[in-house]
DNA sequence: GTCTATAATAAGATAGAC
DNA sequence: GTCTATCTTATTATAGAC
């Protein structure tokens, strides 16, 4: 039936990103995926032919996972919005290993991921460029525009991972994206 | 000669450095290194007894560059000091993508460089604070204090760099940085 | 100090049985 | 759809000659 193996191809996949989180890309073998589902090495390459094929379908499933998320926390006012993902993101800390580590390693030569994390990154400074317009209109504090401030955005999202994955206790994660939110002028600050 | 022990000791440091560039930590192996400095595995072997060793040379190593780069590019004030870090960063890709690929693989399970970020994360943030504190005193725009914007703007530098790596003609560095420091109310903007 | 030889694993992938 | 068997290639590391 392919509603099986649907459901299969979902817990492998679900397997790889766990293994991911704790292993990095390349120290993720397909055993150790294959093993934590029940199958062999062998067995899980009839579902995903090469590595390379199941590691698009991990990003694919991040894209799903995104939108899911969104619709799900999606309030009235954008920033808002994005303040719940990082608050949602704080309790998930697997999810957010696994892509800090693949953004990571994908900067590196040929890396099977980099074309994604370039596309990715490029859309996600538009839409926070758009929502930060939304929010605050043509000017921010320091003179800045929506397209300029779009990048800090994003690099405060991505940096604030790292220092929260390595020292949970050290770092408060979502209170420190407020308190960036604060910084533009928002009210995002209790 | 201890003298030339030294010398090939560094040369093999910089050759892990830009090797661990292009393939990751992981992907780095003994051999490669050597190769590029005129050895065999083995012979590499010889000054680094495990692969382990010479991550942990690697790392030694830079955090003496750094040093050595904040007394070159050395000024009265503190936050002008790392906005010309900054751009000297932008200048030198090797370095700041290997450090972006080891910072995204240290997060995974006992991987070998864990420990060396958790505190260098621990101490780059006090060192901002103290930063932070010497150029705008206690209370800086939004009601923060220079303990909590200290994360941010170590987040910053780290998720500008990603960006930058893995797009340079989308994402000007040093500018978006300046950009930050803007909305700090410093006068780093042009 | 650097090499050759080699051990000991481990990985991704293919062929083909059931 | 899943397995066993196997190929091929890499890798870290050791032993010991020169």
């Amino acid at each position: 039936m392919s509603r099986t193996t649907g459901d299969r191809r979902a817990e492998i996949i679900q397997a790889a990103v766990e293994v991911i989180a704790e292993r990095g890309y390349r120290g993720a073998s397909l055993g150790a995926v294959a093993e934590r589902v029940g199958l062999t090495q062998q067995g899980l390459l009839h579902y995903f032919p090469t590595k390379e094929a199941l590691l698009v379908a991990v990003l694919a499933a991040r894209d799903q996972w995104d939108v899911a998320s969104t619709a799900l926390h999606g309030t009235t006012w954008p920033l808002e919005m994005l303040t719940s993902l990082v608050e949602y993101n704080a309790t998930r800390p697997g999810i957010v290993q696994t892509f800090t580590v693949l953004a990571g390693d994908s900067v590196t030569e040929d890396h099977p991921a980099r074309a994604y994390f370039e596309e990715r990154y490029r859309w996600v400074r538009e839409g926070a460029a758009d929502m930060l317009r939304a929010e605050f209109g043509e000017r921010l504090p320091g003179g800045l525009t929506p397209e300029r401030a779009a990048p800090l955005l994003v690099a405060v999202m991505d940096g604030l991972q790292v220092q929260w994955l390595l020292d949970p206790a050290a770092v408060d994660m979502a209170a420190a994206f407020r308190d960036f939110v604060a910084l533009l002028g928002g009210t995002g600050n209790t």
